[in-house]
RNA sequence: GCGGUCAUCGUCUAGCGGCUAAGACAUCGGUUUGUGGUACCGAGAAUCUGGGUUCGAUUCCCAGUGACCGCCCCA
């Protein structure tokens, strides 16, 4: 049988030897069971249970959420100014709307989507590898069509893709996501970049920059298409393996391809924008227009072409930090002016982003970032027998009740390591009830910065408390 | 999907083909009776999983898993 069976034997053994025999080896059972729980291969059911999540997925601990509740509090004011509604969809949804939205060919569509099917085996689902095709389906759904233009939501959640996790990249990680519908005008692309611009601003990440491109409409888009097989036809052996293929499938990735060759042959390929037809020229131009105006970071970048079917005109990415620190984007997005369409809906232009919020709080991190920071218990509440334990919630719930944040450590007997953690929180009062202060109907109030204590009423206990807490924060204004 | 580096208490690290795997931080308890910072004492806590080589593996080899990096792709 297994080694690690007869080896957690051997060693619980010896260790009988020295120490009580049984502890020791109940513990041992439990240690084991730390990582495996039984027997079985990982992944199977009734198999072993490790004690961690699957490959790329992670825990957001107490300690990084900080960042996130600062990231969403400046989202959730963002979408407020800019007039986004809030909206939240399903982390599952039919497996053909991402298909059809997004495309097949497409790396997200081919080999990164979670699929699998329901019990009954008849639907097809998948997680969603991102937003816009779920709040399309939404916009679809519930008639949005009606409400006056433009339509705009906002979403946050998890997004799911199957590729190889690496720093800042994740199989389930978060996006919040704009979308607005209905207004075909580049002034609401500009408007969306702005708002990018500003979360990023808010959140203290300066030094960002935008990439910008126009992709086209489906019109000169395919006559650019054809230009450009034509072209890499004519280089093909020049291309990467990879290339050769993506000239079936997904001909304008070869532009982003990162082969050297390929580079080289792509450096000299024709660039949609010179061949936009008068109307793409135009929206590209106007959008450029109010990019100066707002004065935003941008350059335009003739290779960004995004990896999502969907997008017509303007596609834009974010980017951070300076060239050499570059890694990945901060966040995408573009325009999809036909999206509504080819899901059975009439026409409806619209345009949306979406930002990359793990990547963002790395960023954060890196950049040292301010963050929002919850408020601090000020006050602690330590109890001593068995009388006094009784009463101390109802004090806790009456302290709380009076906007008072109390912390406690109920669970310990010892009045010292009660103030031990009292003083760990660095809370400015402690609260002590003991036996005598039970009977009584009092308190023993004490002020943790200065040492001294009195006993008060249990009647005029919020009150004592909350003017010395005033009396503290002039205290420590002046000591600024 | 391909390639590279790595894997020891909760965390950061040490170590060696062979005695009980060491330390720091953190945690918990104590230093007499109902009072916190420091100090002192004590406790619990780890060699990722599986296989191989070996009398003996935490150490060497292989595979798996995971993290990180590069490619691919993307947020």
């Amino acid at each position: 049988m297994p080694k690690a069976k007869k080896k957690s034997v051997k060693k619980t053994v010896k260790k009988a030897a020295n120490k009580s025999a049984k502890s020791a080896a109940t513990k041992k059972a439990i240690k084991t069971s730390k990582v495996r729980a039984g027997a079985k291969k990982s992944g199977e059911i009734g198999g072993e249970i490790l004690l961690q999540p699957p490959r790329g997925m992670r825990d957001l601990l107490p300690g990084e959420q900080s960042y996130w509740s600062q990231i969403r509090r400046v989202l959730s004011r963002m979408a407020l100014e800019y007039g986004f509604g809030r909206i939240d969809t399903p982390a599952v949804e039919y497996a053909n709307l991402f298909i059809r939205s997004i495309g097949s060919g497409t790396d997200i569509v081919d080999k990164e989507m979670y699929l699998f099917s329901s019990r009954g085996g008849g639907d097809k689902l998948a997680l969603r590898p991102e937003f816009t095709a779920s709040i399309a389906r939404a916009y679809l759904q519930h008639g949005m069509n009606v409400l006056a233009k433009p339509v705009k939501l906002f979403s946050t959640g998890p997004v799911y893709r199957y590729d190889r996790p690496q720093e800042g990249r994740y199989r389930e990680h978060f996006q919040a996501n704009f979308d607005i519908f209905g207004e075909q005008d580049p002034i609401l692309d500009a408007q969306l970049i702005q708002l990018a611009h500003r979360v990023m601003a808010s959140l203290g990440i300066k030094n960002i920059q935008f990439q910008v491109n126009s992709i086209g409409c489906p019109k000169c888009r395919k006559e650019y298409q054809d230009l450009l097989v034509a072209y890499f036809e004519s280089k093909k052996q020049k291309l990467c393996q990879n290339c050769k293929k993506r000239l079936e499938t997904n001909p304008l990735r070869i532009l982003d391809c990162k082969e050297d060759k390929c580079i080289q042959v792509a450096s000299a390929a024709p660039q949609s924008i010179d061949r936009l037809c008068p109307e793409c020229r135009v929206h590209f131009k106007n959008l450029l227009e109010y990019l100066d105006e707002l004065d935003l970071p941008y350059m335009i970048n003739p290779k960004l072409v995004r990896g999502l079917n969907y997008y017509t005109k303007t596609v834009f990415e974010i980017w951070s930090g300076d060239e050499n620190e570059r890694k990945y984007s901060l966040g995408g997005g573009g325009r999809y002016d036909y999206l509504i369409e080819e899901l059975g809906g009439e026409h409806t232009p619209a345009v949306g982003f979406a930002l990359g919020m793990d990547r963002v709080v790395q960023e954060m991190k890196r950049v040292h970032a301010r963050t929002h920071v919850e408020p601090k218990p000020q006050v602690f509440l330590a109890q001593l027998g068995d009388l006094a334990k009784k009463k101390s919630l109802k004090t806790f719930a009456e302290l709380q009740k009076n906007g008072i944040l109390t912390a406690e450590s109920f669970g310990r007997g010892s009045l010292k390591s009660q103030l031990r953690v009292a003083d760990k929180l660095g809370v400015q009062i402690t609260l002590i009830i003991g036996q005598k202060e039970a009977l009584d109907g009092t308190v023993i109030v004490k002020d943790m910065v200065s040492g001294t204590q009195e006993t008060v009423g249990m009647d005029k206990l919020v009150l004592s408390v909350k003017k010395i807490l005033k009396n503290n924060v002039i205290v420590s204004r002046n000591g600024e």
